[in-house]
DNA sequence: GATGAATGAGAATTCATTCAT
DNA sequence: GATGAATGAATTCTCATTCAT
């Protein structure tokens, strides 16, 4: 191969991707990603077959940088409570400092272009996570339904804080505190 | 006159909307719709001047419905834990009879064709909910914060419940019970 | 016939046709001309058959119109001069007083919708005037050259006088003599 | 550069635009132009952002065209008599060997598309035929009034002239002498 | 491999014309 | 006859994708 892909410009394109998604939605001119990212709009080819493999790798970049945020420095050993609470700051924290892949994974999320193939994956790569949501769902007002439920509900009331503190950054700490108290309780209580 | 509008034709256009968007996003083609609601291509625009008005006047008729939904039998007298209840059962009522609506809403308010105008509409037709958020934040977790926040959370739940019972209609009743314990305590506890 | 044809919206469609075309030239909306008339759109239908046939029509009426100034009071014994100087302060007299008739003429001619049929039969109603310029041509520079050159060399002359004065009104005067002489020493002089 | 933007490409586009506009008028499809031009419907945007630039862009060439056909060899140290002779016959060479181009910009002129930012830089462009219009000007019928009525005048007769000429080629010596001769009373008599 | 011009299948919207009322 | 909603072909412009350079 005279000249390999580069992982920087894959890198590129991809954080140009979440950059313009965020702004435009799933419709953004693959044109437009390119001019972000710097390169040329046949470049955006070379690294992705199509706009749909490229929205769909985003997808699973974006969520897998979240659940690397959520897990790093994880208290394996340490009590429920205190392993939610490491994963809550660690979501609201990565939601705050990457509010464009944020807004990009909420536009990814519902749009009929990510695959359930993709889904599956990411579904797949958050294990500890989910194993976590199985033992808080056991204990509280959702034993017995799907470990999915209690997670969904965590993702959707991290959603709610995330929006609120983006919009009021002042009242971060409190809207995070608040959140993981009604996590917690809804959950687990 | 020669011919009035028709109400019918409007309500076909907007039901075939809510049903395509569901499917396809905001960026579903007009002329879709159009044959969706049995109309020709033009006659979309005789209804609404712009597909941006056709969005618009659907995210405000589903809210509306919803909203409608939501408050019909309103037990005004009755306790915050009751009228939660009622509100919290006609939600994912709604939401289980009209699932390609709540597609379709859930496509509409991550969307920026939605204006801050039809928003604020919306916001305001759903005085006496919030009202009922306010007395629920006051008493739980969420003392302080914003009404909005707890509205939101609980409709992030309820989203996340009528997801579920969408997927597995048979354990709806268990969702609907779940959901409601996750709210009540996550907000009210 | 129950209702009969009425002149008065006919006069009144061809009124606002003349008066929209010179605004948007002659791909002026039909739809525009009804509400200019203020008729519904499906009654310009009614009285022309298609557009087409209105343009032309408008073409003939206006045309006709302007003849008929030009000839009224026309001084048939009179010297070639005075004749000439007649029907010249009638041209420039007639486009100042109906700008926009005059204005929708000069798209209507470029325009390839106006069929030979409709220029011809103008052709022959300009019968006296054109007799006229024929004496002019004779004892001119333009002897031996068909009278509809002499006559197109008014016309052109005209048309740009009249556009000066639209432009500078106040030198109304001034413009009318100046190109009353242009055109004299041009063609008979 | 990968393949840069081809002279040929536009200049083809261009000449393809005067050919159509010229026979329908500006309200041309581009789809059309594209045929003509021989590239696809969408080259004519890569080209020309919108139809409406390059409606402008052919009026500025085409006119630009003329101004260089009328002053290429233009005798500067002889006579009005001469100069104006030699511009008279430019004029009328240009248009017989450019029909389709004189067609369009009759077409284009009368347009509300043509902006008056073009219709400046045009005028502009007319610098020395306008200093030549102006001692015409101030020696015959016309002294005292605006140089653009002089210009203006010149140009009606020699669009009328092109126009016969089109018409009857065989006498296209005849119709050119006699214009001069219409024109040179007319303005400088 | 990188570039960006070229392509043509849609997309939203307009509009002459028809026809039910 | 008058009205204006209904129609669908046509229009301008966009954009994912290809491919010559």
């Amino acid at each position: 191969m005279a000249r390999p892909l580069s992982d920087d410009k894959r890198t590129a394109i991809l954080e140009a991707a979440a950059e313009v998604v965020a702004g435009l939605g799933v419709s953004a001119p693959t044109a437009k990603i390119a001019k972000a990212a710097g390169v040329a709009e046949g470049t955006v080819f070379t690294y992705f077959a199509t706009k749909d493999e490229l929205l769909n790798q985003l997808y699973l970049e974006i969520k897998t940088d979240l659940r690397d945020a959520l897990m790093t420095g994880y208290p394996s050993g340490k009590s429920i409570a205190h392993r939610s609470r490491h994963v809550w700051d660690r979501y609201i924290g990565w939601g705050s400092s990457h509010p464009l892949k944020r807004k990009a994974a909420r536009q990814l999320a519902v749009s009929d272009r990510i695959t359930e193939e993709s889904r599956k994956v990411i579904g797949e790569a958050f294990g500890e996570f989910n194993a976590l949501m199985r033992e808080c769902a056991d204990r509280g007002a959702l034993k017995g339904l799907s470990t999915a439920f209690a997670s969904a509900v965590l993702s959707a009331i991290a959603e709610t804080t995330m929006e609120f503190i983006a919009r009021e950054p002042t009242r971060a700490g409190r809207y995070t505190e608040a959140g993981f108290q009604a996590f917690w309780k809804a959950v687990a209580g």
